[in-house]
DNA sequence: CCGATGTCAGATCCACTGAAATGA
DNA sequence: CTCATTTCAGTGTATCTGACATCG
């Protein structure tokens, strides 16, 4: 019988069509449940890289993000405006505007790393505990040599 | 020494963030690879299910690769223009358009094919023989449960 | 109902402005 | 000290894509 939804063998039969494809629906899934909340990802991706390394002037954490630093503004306005991080001028150098978290950053954060490993749960429902310690080595192998280069 | 471009811990620790940016890359880079051939990725995968699952009607073209109906008409035609498929009147349903892989279209199928290989060496290429079988397998698993509901 | 065309929103990217620092 | 250059945040725009909606 030929499911007519079924993806085609000679693409599913490619590790990296998977990688693709599992990676595009996780991020959906995750993109659908910020949404309900006004947010995106990379708003989440701002509030974790101030939580990990603290304070940042806006074009490192642009750099850091690999983020255009145009877009990065917009960004932070609109988390400075929901009151989850705070913008202070640099008083050596007046350009540049230092970034910060807030105590309301830090409770959002929480919850939407909430949100993130409910997601997790779903996608990789299908693997158990052992499965899932496997896969998540082999991806950081990957990753490891595709962020190097 | 905090290098500045590395990314969050507490979002490089998610096995689904692992999972889609590996998985974004690898398509960006085949993304690369075509737009250097004037083509994307639907381009390959619709020459893919052809390929396996020879002549399709239009409309289960675009069902079976989850892709808008209309969007799928932009692909055929650009595709039928560079003579890679043909397009044909159903006798039966004269509303309803087959599309048939050419002899062209095969050629360049197999092309694509080997350019996905090359990435696909690429981005797996920390990992051992053994590794990608892994991976292949937990990927797998994941991809089914993914795609059931 | 099916294929085709057009429209709309989101994301990414690029060019530019004005302010502020730097260095010849 | 002055002037040219560079760097920063922010605005606006061009482009591409995917999703939808309307037309024939």
């Amino acid at each position: 019988m030929d499911d007519l939804r079924a993806a085609p063998p000679s693409l599913t039969g490619l590790t990296t069509y998977l990688l693709s494809r599992t990676g595009k629906i996780a991020r959906g899934r995750l993109a659908g449940r910020f949404a309900g909340r006004g947010l995106r990802l990379w708003h989440h991706a701002v509030l974790a890289a101030l939580a990990d390394f603290g304070p940042h002037v806006q074009r490192d954490l642009a750099a850091r993000l690999a983020i255009d630093p145009s877009d990065m503004a917009k960004i932070v306005d609109e988390l400075a405006g929901a009151g989850s991080v705070e913008r202070a001028r640099d008083a050596a150098d007046r350009r540049r505007i230092t970034v910060t978290l807030t105590d309301a950053g830090r409770t959002l954060l929480a919850e939407l790393d909430a949100e993130a490993a409910g997601v997790q749960d779903e996608v990789l429902g299908p693997l158990d505990k052992g499965e899932r310690e496997q896969l998540d080595v082999l991806l950081r192998k990957v990753f490891q040599g595709l962020v190097i280069d």
